[in-house]
DNA sequence: AAAAAAGTTGAAAGCGCTTACAGATTGGTT
DNA sequence: AACCAATCTGTAAGCGCTTTCAACTTTTTT
């Protein structure tokens, strides 16, 4: 059943079909019900590829994620997929990890299916066997990153003030009088960069003793080297992490080893996801705001289809939000 | 850039580059070699769109899901897309919400996109809009549906033992000497209803005294129902959720009236989330298997596309997750 | 060395649509 | 009644590829 099966049927041409389908050029009322009528009689469902072959466009985007299980990238991929959808676009979701060969593969098949963006959602800090595949891919289509940036042509970066957080969250705890923080960040992003940068810098500038510890992700691992720590004798007043997740695992090995949580040490998340309101005290964290990331990063992409000039970075001012944990 | 523009750079014959691009059909190792060459030169990007015009396959199957910021179908979703990428299929992601037409139009653009196949993640429990479109689709291209069915042909069900999990749950509790059940929904979904039904069928076997409240999702919709019903004078000594956040939401509650957990009252969630993890205390939970889930849909789906019978219906077992909390 | 087999290549059709462009029809004017 | 403009419709080209089929080349067999 193609468009020559209809247009026969209705006594019409191909062009007439098409016409009717897309509502566009003008159509008799009585052609257009004839040919309606036997759409609907074969519930004729036209070829969105061959159409993508005559307009070169598929009318998608590919949007290429750390791991949406993740409540991070799950918001943000969301809040995407949503924006997408009121503009008539569909989403093709990618899960790459911190693996760059799978993200390469990705990148290709993107490329190939002709998507009419790319949107990269998070990056890892520095991956040198990006750069020119990212370029290159750029030279043929615009490409969006949340969270990171590459500075090409036709590459757009969307900035959470990851830095500014960190600095903020230190502030306030210095405010409270603590004096010995410990950070804990939890991978090498780009993000995570900017994190750790904030930390250092806060840390310099009120002249804090400090440490920072690298903790792989999950609850378990933030648990038991947190308890580790703790047993060889670390001491500290106030506790940072780069994701709510692991600021859990640390409170609660806190509260297990009965330190109390503010009174003697302070603890702070970061994303303000569901689970900062789930643990016991509840956890003040950062909200990263990630909605409004993916909303913004549509809607800059919008801008780009429609061949607007448009400023090759934005960035959304940090916001903290305050619980029981600090 | 297209394919003619290859063949005439290296002086051999559109077919030719095309058996190279594909690896099909044999070719001199020179000639292949010549083609490669101009290839990597212009860094050619062949059309899938092209591909898909003459193939009839863009490789590349939807996943309808109901919301990815729900952790459960975060997971189920992430593991059929990294299931289908290794069989080489991108997947494109529709959240639907419970929102029956946005639901309709997605299905329509998925039809029309052509994909290899569909996979319904989470279904309403009825939905009669949806029977005809689905049914209809279904004769084009195969749809399998997590938690869900409907027995068109060309339609196949992978199911979770959610009766029998939550009967599980309620006998276990029963052995714990619990006598007053009270059981929290949040949606009525497929699988909501199987729940619900298999907590029924628990009470009257038991002879228990029961009560069973809609709970709209939401940590705080959970806690302020809770504490509205303990303020009414409601009494239970046993609370089983739908949902962890529910379960969480209602713990809190508890806790915060000064109810011990578990030893007044036991509270059970469902999903055995990262959310279970992060209360205190640890939120026994069923585990739903989300990874296996979204596994099976995909191997059932590579079997259908290879051509093989496959029965139209399969079942997951249910299993608890016994912590703290009951 | 001739014939048969195997391997390699190219010409051309066709996938299902959109979109100039031209031609046909309609309606409105004089 | 003749004419022009506006509206409607159809013809045909082309989007970039895969694949069949036939032709040509090389290798193997006798």
């Amino acid at each position: 059943m193609n468009i020559y099966d209809i247009a026969r049927e209705a006594n019409v041409s191909i062009a007439t079909v098409s016409r009717v389908l897309n509502g566009s050029g003008s159509v008799r009322d009585l052609t257009r019900q004839k040919v309606e009528r036997v759409l609907k009689k074969y519930n004729y469902v036209p070829s969105a590829i061959a159409r993508g072959m005559v307009t070169n466009s598929m009318k998608t985007i590919g949007v290429v994620s750390i791991d949406i299980r993740n409540l991070y990238y799950a918001n943000v991929s969301y809040s995407i997929e949503q924006a997408l959808r009121v503009l008539g676009f569909s989403t093709i979701l990618c899960n790459t990890g911190y693996n760059t060969g799978q993200k390469l593969s990705y990148l290709k098949m993107l490329a190939e299916k002709k998507v009419d963006s790319i949107i990269l959602v998070g990056s890892t800090f520095k991956d040198p066997k990006l750069n020119k595949p990212i370029r290159e891919i750029s030279e043929l289509i615009p490409i969006i990153i949340i969270n990171g940036y590459y500075g090409y042509p036709n590459t757009y970066s969307i900035q959470y003030e990851d830095t500014g957080a960190l600095e903020k969250s230190v502030d306030y705890l210095v405010s409270k009088g603590r004096k010995k923080f410990l950070y804990l960040y939890d991978a090498d992003t780009f993000s995570g960069n900017q994190k750790l940068l904030g930390f250092k810098n806060a840390v310099k500038k009120h002249n804090l003793e400090s440490d920072i510890r690298f903790i792989p992700p999950g609850i378990d691992h933030a648990y038991r080297q947190m308890c580790e720590l703790i047993e060889r004798g670390a001491f500290f007043d106030a506790v940072l992490a780069s994701e709510d997740i692991t600021a859990i695992g640390a409170l609660q090995c806190l509260l297990d080893k009965n330190i109390r949580v503010p009174e003697d040490v302070s603890v702070m998340g970061y994303n303000n996801s569901i689970l900062s309101l789930c643990c016991t005290p509840r956890l003040s964290t950062v909200d990263s705001m990630s909605e409004e990331m993916g909303k913004t990063a549509v809607s800059v992409l919008s801008r780009i289809l429609a061949g607007e000039k448009v400023e090759a970075s934005v960035k959304i001012g940090a916001k903290l939000v305050l619980r029981q944990s600090a």
